[in-house]
Formats: C-alpha cells, sequence, structure tokens
DNA sequence: ACGTACATGTAAATGGTTACATGATTGA
DNA sequence: TCAATCATGTAACCATTTACATGTACGT
C-alpha cells in the first residue's frame, strides 16, 4: 500500500512533538520545508496506517474535540530509529534546467539567459533566506548548547553552501554564453 | 494520459539524433544519466503517443527490421523549441539525507557520521567521474568551437561546482559531529 | 456577518519504476 | 553453443499531487 518517506516523516515530526495531520502539515511547510515537502493527501492516510499498525496512537483530550492528536508509540519509535540507520535510497537525477540548457543551442540565446537570470534570481532569495535564520541561531546562544543544535544547523548550512555553490555556477554559465 | 518530461526528453534526443526508443534510452544512460534518467516502462508508450500526434516519425531503414527508428518533424521541433522557453516548473524539495540528518539526535552518533563518510565517498567518485570528462573537454579543440560547446559543458561543470559544495558541506557537517 | 484559518478526509489524476514476456543478433 | 546485448512492449505497482467535499472556530 502507501509506503515509505511520508510514513519516516510523520514519524519524525511525532517524535518532536504530539500533534493532528494538519499540526503535521504546518510543521512540514514550517521547519523543514527547504529539504522535505508532505501534502494532506498523503499525512492522513499514512496517518491512519501508522496507528492501525500501532506505531502511533491517539492522545485522549478534552478541549477540541475535532482535532485528532497523535503520539507516536514506543513501537513507532523503534521503527523510525531503526530507519534512520538505514541507507540513503538512490535518488535518480532529474533536472529540468540541466535538460533544457543541454538543448540551450535549440532557443535563441537571450531566452536562455532570462531564464538563467530569473533562476539567479530565486536562488539569492533563498539565500538571503537562509542566512537570516543563520543569524538567529548564531545570536540564540541557548540553542547553541541543545544536543539537537548540530543536526538543526546542517540542513540549514547545505542550503547555503548549495546555494551559493548555485549562484557561482550561474555566474559563470551566464558569462559564458554571453561571451560566445 | 502520460505527459510532461519523458515527451521533451525524448523530443530533445531526436533532435540531435534520430533512434529507436532502445537508443534513447542508452542516449539518457549514457549522456546525460547526471541530470537526467527515463526507462523503457516510459519511453515506449510516450513514443507510441508522440508519433500518433505528428511530432515524430518513423525513418524507413532496409537493415535491422526489429528496430523503430524515429526522427523529429517539423511539429516536434517547434514544440521542443517553445518548452525550451517556458518557465522551470517549480521542484518540491525532498532529501532522505537532510531528514535523517535533521533527527540525527535520535540515533547513535557514530551511525550519523557513517552515513555522511558514505556518502562523502560516493561524492568523491562522482567529482573525479566528472573532472575526468572534463579534461577530455578541455583537450578536444574542436569540440570547444562547437556552437553547442558552452550548452554541453554548463550541466557538467553544475556536476563540479555542485559536487565540490555537497563536500565541503560534509567535512564541515561531519567536523560539527565529531566535536560536539 | 464575514473572512480566514483550522481541520479531516477522499477520489481522481498523474507520474514514475520495476518486473515480466518475448525473441533476434552478435561475438567469443 | 553460450552469454551478452539488442530490441520492443505491457502490466502492475508504487508514489505524489490536486481537486474536491465538508464543516467548525475565532477574531474583527
Amino acid at each position: 500500500m502507501i509506503k515509505n518517506k511520508t510514513r519516516y516523516a510523520i514519524l519524525g515530526a511525532l517524535s518532536l512533538m504530539q500533534g493532528s495531520g494538519y499540526d503535521i502539515k504546518k510543521f512540514c511547510d514550517n521547519s523543514i520545508s527547504h529539504f522535505w515537502n508532505e501534502n494532506y493527501g498523503h499525512i492522513y492516510p499514512v496517518l491512519a496506517q501508522l496507528e492501525k499498525e500501532g506505531c502511533i496512537e491517539q492522545v485522549n483530550q478534552n478541549s477540541d474535540n475535532r482535532r485528532k492528536v497523535y503520539q507516536s508509540t514506543q513501537k513507532g519509535k523503534e521503527e523510525f530509529t531503526s530507519w534512520l540507520m538505514t541507507p540513503i535510497d538512490y535518488q535518480p537525477a532529474r533536472s529540468e534546467l540541466l535538460l533544457k540548457l543541454f538543448y540551450g543551442n535549440f532557443a535563441p540565446k537571450d531566452k536562455i539567459l532570462l531564464m538563467l537570470n530569473e533562476v539567479r534570481e530565486s536562488k539569492m532569495k533563498q539565500l538571503d533566506e537562509f542566512k537570516r535564520i543563520e543569524d538567529s541561531y548564531i545570536d540564540d546562544e541557548k540553542a547553541q548548547e541543545s544536543e539537537v543544535y548540530v543536526y538543526w544547523v546542517a540542513p540549514l548550512r547545505y542550503g547555503i553552501i548549495a546555494t551559493e555553490a548555485f549562484i557561482k555556477w550561474c555566474d559563470e554559465t551566464i558569462d559564458r554564453i554571453e561571451n560566445k
């Protein structure tokens, strides 16, 4: 049935907090969106599946009875930890940008340059956002003492380093196309 | 029905050469695999679809009559060029590595370090391969004069720059985890 | 009272991979 | 003659996204 990654994204979220499907979606959008995404169409069925398997359970709560608040069970925690230690799946590459660029000679030069400048622009904005978050981390001394600090910084640093590299590549590529 | 990207990967391949589904698959595996992949389950149905729509046509050929060799039609060429000029689709991020790392505190430190060292190792190999190809380009003066040269170099340079950045990030992340 | 955000879920469509079936050709 | 590669295709499965349906709660 519905398998793999969403399952672990949910178990991961519920290892940090208890919450509803809606909360998990918000967590994905707000906290890990730069390296992960989920949508409701996936979350709710997997949540039901995980409950059926005893990996998560509903938390009794008297207040808002629309909400189904879940927490991870021992079984769920164990499955999550064991997944953390399994090797990364190979992900076949699919870059629409590089595919288009590879065939760039079939389009007018200025259109290709426009495309590159647009992606460069959007990456610059992303980089600014990453650096803003990094600055807020650097100012927060308590956070730095936390056990999880290095693991939260790592994806952010990845965003920064990868985006800087991307912009560098844009610059040299734009330059090379302009001067050809 | 079956839509979008495979369609353009095929039209792109057939803009450089004429060939069969099998040839297109080989082309993907050999020439553009570091930024694109296709499989037979996608290629053959899309090939049939494209022929039905008049974007490609079969080439008469007397030799091997098992093979169905296709070439792009005027219509196909126009559709491909116009696709080249449309904006890049947004791709939601999904990095299993970063997801696992984000939750790294739930696994033993040495397992996380092992994981990072493994991906670092495999990226090093990839980088060597990219540089080997780059060297062969640099030695080839005729290739450099070609109109398409910049467009063929760009994805390769992307591979090099992005992979170098990745390794740099691995190093700093491994270091940070070791010293925590 | 109205709009926005909260909240859960399903159905359908789309996208992509893997496994299978089938057989010809080529070279060692 | 045996293995590898060439060659085409289908079916089943798995994964993902989008659209839809439905209704509540809360602040202004």
